[in-house]
Parts: C-alpha cells; structure tokens; sequence
RNA sequence: GGCCCGUUCGUCUAGUGGCCUAGGAUGCAGCCCUCUCAAGGCUGAGAUCAGCGGUUCGAAUCCGCUACGGGCUACCA
C-alpha cells in the first residue's frame, strides 16, 4: 500500500492541504502503508522559492512524517517533477507513437480567437480538434521545428466512471471532454499527465486528494486508458470552507501553518480540529491525538460536504490541549512565546496558574508580565473600588502592606488567611480588597489568581508595588 | 452556459426505514462554584432534517424533480 502527498511549491504549506495530507496520513498509517511526498512543480510561473522547505516545516510541525521524497530519497526519486521531464516526454512520445496522443501548432492567439467566437455563439468552448488530423509523419517533421504542444485524443463517445471512497459512483461522458494538453510548448507536462505517470510509475495504490480534483478524473481516467493501465481506488475528500462558503484561501486571512504555530497553537490542538473538520468518529469522543486518530479514523466515515473554517472551535480544542500538558511541557512549548531575559525559574513557578487560563501560547505574555518588569503603569482610579474612595482604598493598601509584611514565609497558603480577615476587619468584601491588590502589583484587573501571583513576585516587589499603589491615591487623581 | 459534487441547530457534526417529540460539541444566555478572569458543573434558547412529489404501514434516512451553494470548464495545480 503506497500513497502520496502532492502539494505544489507555490507558497507556504495551507491548512486545506494540511487536512488532505492528515486523512492520507492516517489512512497509510493504520494500514502499515508507505508514504512518499511528491512535489508538482509543473508549473514554471508559479515557484515560490523556500517553498520546499516550509512544506517540509509545516507537515513535521504538525507530526505528520513520510518515507520517501525530495530529502529522504526512495526507489523513485527524485521525487520532484521538474526533475522527471525525461520521463513524461518519453511517456508523451510513447502515446504520439501508439497513435493516442498528437502534436498540436496552433498559436495561444488562435486558441483565444477560437474561445472568444465560442463564446459569442453561446456555444461549448473547447478546443476543435484542428491539428487532430494533420498526418503523423508531417506533423512529426514539423514538431522538429515549430513550437507545439501534445495534445490526447479524447474519443468521441463512452462513459468513464468510478467508485470514489468518499462519494460512491460517479461518471461522465466523454464527449463532454476536450483534447486536454499533455505536454506544454515549454516540454514540461501538464498536471494531468504528470500526476498519472507518477502514480503508476511509483506504484501509487490510492489516490487520496480534494474535491477540487473530481472533474479532471474522467481525464486521468482517458490518460490511464491510452497507457493501457490501470487506475488505482480514489478518494476526493470535501473542502475546507471559508466563512463565506467558499474553498479556504489565502484572502480568507491566515491559512499557513507557520502562522497557527506563531500564532500559539499547539500541533495537537491543529491536528485534532482539523481531523474532526470533514470527518466524524460517530461516537460522541472528540479529544483526539494523532495516535488515537490513526486507530480510530475511517474513510468510511469522511463527510461528503465542505465545511467552513470555524476559529472559537479551534480555540476551544487548543485550551483543552494546553490544559493536557505537564508543567515542565507547557514551559518548554512557552519558550519561544515570551522574552529571553524572563526569568524561567518565574516562569515555571507561574505556569501553573496561568494554564487554564491561556486559549494560546501567545496569551501568556500579557498575563504574567508583571513577574518581569516593573513598568506596569494604570490610571489610579483603577484601584478603587466601586463604592469605595480614594482615602478608604489608600488605607485599605496601608493595612495590606502591613498584614502581607508579618506573613512569613511568603507563600499563598498564608497569605491567604491573612488577606481574608484583612477584609473581614475592613468590612470589605474579598472581591474589593483583592481587586485593589491585585491592580496595584500587575496594572490589571484580571489575572492569575492573587495568593499564587503574590508569593511568586515575592514580599519584596509587592509590598513595594502597594506601597506606590498608596502614593499613588495620595498623590491625588493622575 | 456546460459537466460534476453537495445541502441536519450560527458553526463542526451524530444519524444508513421505526430507538428522532433529531443526539453531541462549539459559540451564545443564565445559574452554581469563586479573590478577578478562566477552568469545571448545571440549565436554556437554537434545526418544520433546502423545497416539492413519490416509494413504504412508517422517511432526516430510498427514488425523482426543483432551488440554492460549491468545484471544474487554461500550454494553473
């Protein structure tokens, strides 16, 4: 069993692909398959240089790891098109010979005058078959000289159909085809003719993409025909939607995958979602990891209809994963998310209390940057509570800083008590005093809970932080 | 225009003739817990299963038509 990942080097690696790759990925996996990652850079216009690499980037991000391509070599290599241009020109040329396929001269500006007049006429566009009948040996002679391209003989009449593993039975008339082109002008191949000699030849047993590819199957079909060969099992899996119905793309906004991994997703949290975009385990589980979903995923059990991209889910499976992680991971996937020069024995100690908090890795900065720096400037008002005043607030600081100076050691469990019935003798409710505290050491009004963020800034910086927190009220209004 | 695919709560989906007065998740609202925010627990609103016709004792599930959406229609993939 031998399947493929074909993307094209036009760009970063797409979430769209991402999710066709996963469910090839998947599909191979739990059937002890061999993977192989074949780059279709047919067209010439369309490189993006690093491509390559980011493909490689992106797919290892998310844990997704195969056998044979451009890097890890393989019985078929290499394992990039445009390096196999001998093979489809002979292949090309074998079709010219069997009489299948034939040299096509006609000029891009006659193709066009040919389509504008069909059009005017509200007839079918499609190419009318001119150079069909130039007789072999002359238009050989002529290819030796004049630019051309090579074009298949579509038959007339007959049914092409199959049985694709998502939608079931499906067919068309051939007569509904053109002679598609084979082999460009410039002797690179198109798409067509690439994708189903690289099948065969590298012994491809399913073919596993997107829907976008259903109507170029009755094509690939009539290619596999003329060879004599046979074509392997299909699967087209749905689209990946944007919020307007329409395929994902870039102008939907963000759809690399570097940028979910810059943006703070965890791989698992990505790989999970999506896996459950367009696919349904038909029981009510949906936390998976990549290892439960290479027992558990089935072909069978593939949505036939695109879905739309939806974030707030997305953010939902991403908190659940960061709440999966141990401490010292969550750390260690933090790193590249907050400053160099952050204390991470803080961090670690901090961690803990931050994680059910966090929909992202990224969210983590704002919420503890308090610990690192003492630049945490606010407007004054901000400590005092609803119903209360400036003088009240100021004293109720005074008293905090003076209960939080006998706590020792310096930890939540005691500052706790302490802070408690500080509020009690002050009639205040916890909400207030706490409210108050917690603005004067981190500038704002949410956070971490206080006991844990006290002990981890340490008596020193917040018995400080209040103090200026006093000065500040007296001081009088900014 | 032609060919093809699709259509269940806003969104992702369960559902393969009776278990469906349609289940779960997310999002939203409320309550509980609570030092804030989260997390967690509970409750609620939210889908005449695109519409119509047919098959059947019985249809979200099978068939046909229509509508709507999407893909393709290149010497792009």
């Amino acid at each position: 069993m031998r399947l493929r990942f074909a993307p094209s080097p036009t760009g970063a690696i797409h979430i769209g692909s991402v999710r066709t790759i996963l469910y090839n990925y998947l599909f191979a996996r739990q059937r002890g398959g061999v993977l192989i990652l074949r780059i279709e850079d047919t067209d010439q216009d369309r490189l993006v240089a690093g491509a390559i690499d980011s493909i490689y980037d992106g797919l290892h991000w998310v844990g997704i790891s195969w056998n044979e391509g451009p890097h890890e070599g393989g019985p078929h290599a290499p394992y990039v098109q445009s390096e196999r241009l001998a093979l489809y020109q002979e292949h090309a040329q074998e079709l010219i010979d069997k009489g299948a396929a034939y040299y096509c001269f006609c000029s891009k500006e006659r193709l066009a005058a040919l389509r504008a007049e069909q059009e005017a006429r509200h007839e079918i566009t499609r190419y009318d078959r001119h150079c069909r009948n130039i007789p072999p040996a002359e238009a050989a002679e002529r290819a030796k000289a004049e630019p051309h391209v090579i074009r298949l003989k579509v038959p007339d009449e007959g049914v092409l159909s199959i049985e694709d593993l998502v939608h079931g039975h499906i067919e068309w008339q051939a007569n509904t085809l053109e002679d598609q082109v084979l082999l460009k002008s410039d002797g690179f191949p198109t798409y067509h003719l690439a994708v189903v000699v690289d099948d065969h030849v590298m012994g491809i047993t399913h073919i596993m993409r997107g829907e976008e590819w259903v109507a170029s199957v009755p094509k690939h079909l009539l290619i596999y025909r003329a060879f004599g060969w046979e074509a392997p099992p299909m699967a087209h899996f749905p689209s990946v939607l944007g919020p307007d119905g329409k395929r994902l793309s870039k102008r939907h906004g963000s759809t690399a995958v570097s940028q979910f991994r810059d943006d703070g997703y965890l791989p698992e949290a990505l790989i999970n979602y999506l896996a459950l975009l367009g696919w349904s385990p038909g029981t009510e589980d949906e936390i998976f990891s990549m290892d439960d979903l290479i027992r558990v995923w089935k072909i069978e059990q593939v949505q036939s209809a695109g879905g739309k991209w939806d974030k707030d889910r997305l953010d939902y499976f991403n908190g659940v994963w960061i709440r999966k992680l141990s401490v010292d991971e969550l750390v260690r996937r933090l790193e590249p998310f907050v400053p160099a020069e952050w204390d991470r024995a803080v961090l670690k100690k901090i961690a803990p209390h931050i994680q059910e908090r966090l929909k992202t890795l990224k969210d983590a900065k704002d919420q503890i940057r308090f610990l690192f720096t003492d630049d945490i400037g606010y407007e004054s008002k901000l400590l005092i509570p609803k119903k209360s005043d400036q003088i009240t607030t100021a004293e109720a600081l005074a008293h905090s800083r003076a209960v939080l100076a006998e706590v020792e050691p310096f930890t939540s469990a005691l500052i706790r008590p302490a802070l408690e019935s500080l509020a009690e003798q002050l009639s205040w409710s916890r909400g207030d005093l706490n409210g108050a505290i917690r603005m004067a050491i981190t500038g704002r009004k949410v956070g971490p809970p206080l006991y844990e963020s006290l002990e981890v800034l340490g008596k020193e910086k917040s018995l400080k932080r209040i103090e200026k927190a006093q000065e500040l009220l007296v001081g009088g209004p900014d």
